[in-house]
DNA sequence: GATGAATGAGGCTTCATTCAT
DNA sequence: TATGAATGAAGCCTCATTCAT
């Protein structure tokens, strides 16, 4: 039915609203101090309607988190595998997750914030799916640095450690723009972290 | 006085079991969730008593923070100045960090959790405290690869830049040492680490 | 909107209600010792919905005693002004406020308590607010007081002096009678209040 | 024995020197914001001392209060009994009252308060105390009209009711003269207070 | 006798969630 | 379906009193 549309397409548009403006204040205030309040407020919606679209805060806080950034890695893991030259990957990998975390600045000062764990002893369930679902993004990398082995570009090394490294990197970078908060763009940064990356610091000696 | 010595050493034991006992509790469950009924408890004290020691909760969040990572940042500091051959300093402070966070494992996960920063509107005292704290340590970093790139064994390259990748790898792998908590020790890492960031994990082409 | 008046109404209604055992509350036990429990309990409420009503319990207790008090000004200084002759103007004046006395019993009694001056420190607010009401009732006995002596009845004399003399008898008859609460109306004392503020106590020499 | 005299000498002067300041604290802050450990701190000595001196808070505030309005009470009494005109003695006891004001601003400002019910429950005690002081007080008093009345220099009426007058007009002046704290003195109000009482405001028709 | 650190009951207030309209 | 007033559990903190030194 026409109508049945319609109406599943205005439930997605509320749904995402408040999921936006939820973004934004826990970003500004963290979990804890963010209250249901706040977020009907700035979405539009009576506090009740809220729980129409969320069972919980607590659901709607993980909402946020999980749907933003399996985005994320959806993007960047699509980006990458576009990429047929697998030394290449990595760059394109840097600069997806870099040209996220710009796009969206305030949602990933939540993880600046980083409170997404401390939730209720019960709601191990965010916290256990936030794990996964990095692990298996990370074992994304790792599968692309397993490739880059055995097609002899990169070293006879666990890829894991390589994979995790580069996270590293890359978070490393992330958080301190996000913090500075300069005028620069993040995107600058895509080079010294391959060339650091692939080539390490210390000069050659001939 | 002697007496006034031992009630000063007292004062200093009694706050020293508090801290630590906060740092077991915050670390579990997090600054929102932890109660103070439950660090008084743990700690042995009344929930009274916690007020002489530390102003309010989050003054001793505080307090459990900036002290026990100053001890990090100076235990760090010591340990790479006491290494004379640059490359190796590098593998040293690798080495102090990762001692620290195996010793130092409950309080280490408060930064998994990293709710430090979610703290009442107008606290963001321990929040700038904290990062200038920070950067005052990624600072004496950078130091130390500006004295490799001066010596002509690091590369030509912004040393700041140097600095945050190595800060980011770091924690990296320890954040998942702490979340996976296997047996291995975190020790294991410490060479993978500095080949990463000296070398690079390209093959090189001969 | 009809339902938007209804929603009003029964706003006040029950802020209304709240006022009334708050008053009831306050003036058994005395603002420090009543709790916010005790006039939720008193007022069928839950104690959350009373901080719907009244920001705080110093609020709260600032709403009851400003507007009550208002109420008694406003009654006293309608009926001395609709009675034209000046001399009667006294007589109505404490007929008015005795009635009020006992039509309101409880709510006085917080003046013989008297701690609606002793809250936190920064409310100095109330403080100022009712020494300002009353004042600005005085300045209006005041001004009754003036208008009898330019018409020639009463004495050549400060009149803010006699004002003060008339409250304080007023004042005086009104504690003992609330302090004592035997079964006689408060109405006995009218004609003796005028009588001695009037004539005095002197026995006229011939 | 010398000594003993020595040691109740020095015992008073220190419990004189903690009613004086508990005096002031409680004056400036009410008795429940008054905390035990700011008298203990103003009075110089440890909070463990007060209580050799007074068995809780509560007591202090007690001893405040009746000792020190008893020399009020005393004084006034002996001056209004010295004098041996009947008129005079009604002077002479607004004399005294006034003065008493003047030279104890601070104690006062405690009745200006006036929080002295608002005391735990059980505590009436204090407050049986104080309206029986002053009931027998104000009976002095009016013992004093019934004589002015017997002589035939007051006019024929309840003494009782002479006594509450007076005592109203005289609180009436102080409190307004507490509250203000202007500069001029309290004593410029004791005629009108006697023409008022004595005389009335009525301008006498010839 | 003097001290003051330790105690812990109890108060005010917040805010996620429900449910009658 | 949308609303938002009502709810009440639970948290932080204060402060009178005790008691070991």
């Amino acid at each position: 039915m026409e109508k049945e549309r319609r109406k599943e397409r205005e439930f997605n548009l509320r749904r995402t609203e408040i999921l936006d403006q939820a973004a934004r204040i826990f970003a500004a205030k963290g979990f804890h101090s963010a209250t249901v309040a706040d977020i009907a407020n700035a979405s539009g919606f009576a506090i009740g309607t809220l729980y129409q679209f969320f069972e919980s805060k607590e659901k709607l806080y993980a909402a946020v988190l999980t749907e933003k950034l399996g985005m994320m890695y959806a993007e960047t893991q699509k980006a990458v595998e576009d990429e047929p030259e697998l030394l290449k990957k990595i760059e394109v990998l840097v600069t997806s997750q870099f040209r996220f975390v710009e796009n969206n600045t305030e949602f990933c000062s939540i993880f600046i914030r980083g409170d997404y764990l401390s939730l209720s002893e019960g709601s191990t369930e965010l916290r256990e799916r936030m794990i996964k679902d990095y692990a298996v993004y990370v074992s994304f990398v790792e599968g692309v640095m397993r490739k880059g082995i055995r097609a002899g570009v990169l070293k006879e090394m666990e890829p894991i450690l390589m994979a995790d490294a580069l996270m590293g990197i890359i978070n490393s970078y992330a958080s301190k723009w996000l913090i500075a908060a300069e005028g620069q763009s993040l995107m600058v940064n895509v080079q010294p972290v391959v060339d650091i990356f692939l080539g390490g610091v210390r000069k050659n000696a001939h």
